[in-house]
DNA sequence: AAGAAAAGTTTGGCATGCCATATCCTTTTG
DNA sequence: CAAAAGGATATGGCATGCCAAACTTTTCTT
């Protein structure tokens, strides 16, 4: 008894996101191993999910070779991206919730976001394209507008752009982040790296910080002329 | 493996709230019978429901006689409740959400709201006391405070008062509410009651109407002198 | 190309959570 | 005091979702 049509428990979600994630990456389909580690699950579970969701249509999966999305697949993972980004600028713009919580809040709430809500939190935003990490929110056609970016650590000495994304899931960078001032939209000039993965020294206005590979590897970066 | 101290479903909570309500009703034990009826399940799954909330400490079952909640049990109870209240105030205040809507909207999002979000909201709202029907908002100390009130139907003819609460779990009621431009705080005079369940006449200041008796039963008046 | 290693799948098992039916027991009531 | 009503229990079912271990396929190494 499959109710209706879609049987969409947080699980399914969980694991359309993270096939549509890993699946953007690099083009190509995603293995059971890869899925299992980004999920923290064992590959055996995740090879019984992904019977399911062939079942139901979501992915194509090839034995031992991998899964990609259906078009199915990708919209739904697409509505749940779009309702994680939209509650977490809700959080964020409406509420004043810090922006290092709103990943965790969003993380629960996208599952049981109703249409009705998420319009009129949408409306009540004035239907933002990006979060408060800079990634960039679905339309509710679930278009999906990826900006080019570099990541900060791929810049060379000497170059300029403007920090203008980040990734949401490690709450302690971003409040690091938050702590020394560094916020999206900020434009920066890589200074100088210090070698065997030391630390990439770089200039936010008058400041010039040092930071760490796994911070930089995090942030991205639009190049490009500085607004003024 | 019980994880923690509570094992706190929505089912867990949805009981709770239930027993709450009904025990509050008349001062005394709930039968299964009548929570099977509220719930709209079946007598025996809610008899081994009942032994589950029993071991957790949250109720208080005597075997063909009722359940009563323990302090733990009405404590779980109150916070649900506050959940539920200060969305349904949250999405019609701020989000501008239909009062007919916000009901099940909250029903679902009250199990699932954080300590951190409640006080979020609670806090833009200026902790309110009253959500938008009325019914009274649980402090955080799970304090309730129920108001005196009559309901409607029971007023004798020539009686006055003022229009404060409203039962928020029939939409279809407080839709046709609305649109007869009734809302909460009006004043009202009961000006003649028709015979054999017929309509309760009711004026609203200009315009009476002719209320039926499902109706008058789920509004509630507060009396004595009006404002002004 | 053989064999080992790595990746993937299958099977069996387990826990949670929720519900229904059928049957048996208790309490109340006529 | 017996029948009816209400309640409890036993049994069964279903779905989700996870793990461990055994087994299969693919890929890598020599």
């Amino acid at each position: 008894m499959a109710t209706n049509g879609a049987l969409r428990t947080p699980a399914v979600e969980d694991y359309t996101k993270a096939i549509f994630s890993l699946e953007s990456r690099h083009d190509e389909p995603v293995p059971t191993k890869t899925l299992a580690e980004r999920l923290e699950i064992t590959p055996g579970s995740v090879s019984a999910m992904l019977k399911r969701l062939d079942e139901l249509g979501l992915i194509t999966h090839i034995p031992y070779r991998g899964v990609r999305l259906t078009p199915e697949g990708r919209r739904i993972a697409l509505e749940v991206i779009r309702h994680h980004r939209l509650l977490e600028s809700y959080l964020a713009e409406v509420l004043g919730m810090p922006w290092d919580r709103v990943h965790a809040e969003a993380e629960v709430l996208e599952h049981v976001l109703s249409d009705d809500l998420e319009e009129l939190i949408a409306a009540k935003l004035g239907h933002p394209t990006v979060d408060p990490h800079g990634d960039p929110i679905p339309t509710v056609e679930y278009a999906l507008d990826e900006r080019e970016t570099t990541r900060l650590d791929e810049l060379p000495i000497g170059a300029t752009g403007r920090f203008v994304r980040v990734s949401d899931s490690d709450p302690e960078m971003l409040r690091y982040l938050a702590e020394q001032g560094i916020a999206l939209g900020a434009e920066l000039e890589i200074v100088e790296r210090q070698p065997f993965g030391g630390p990439l020294f770089v200039r936010f206005g008058e400041e010039t910080h040092a930071l760490g590979d796994a911070l930089t590897r995090a942030m991205r970066v639009e190049q490009g002329e500085p607004a003024a």
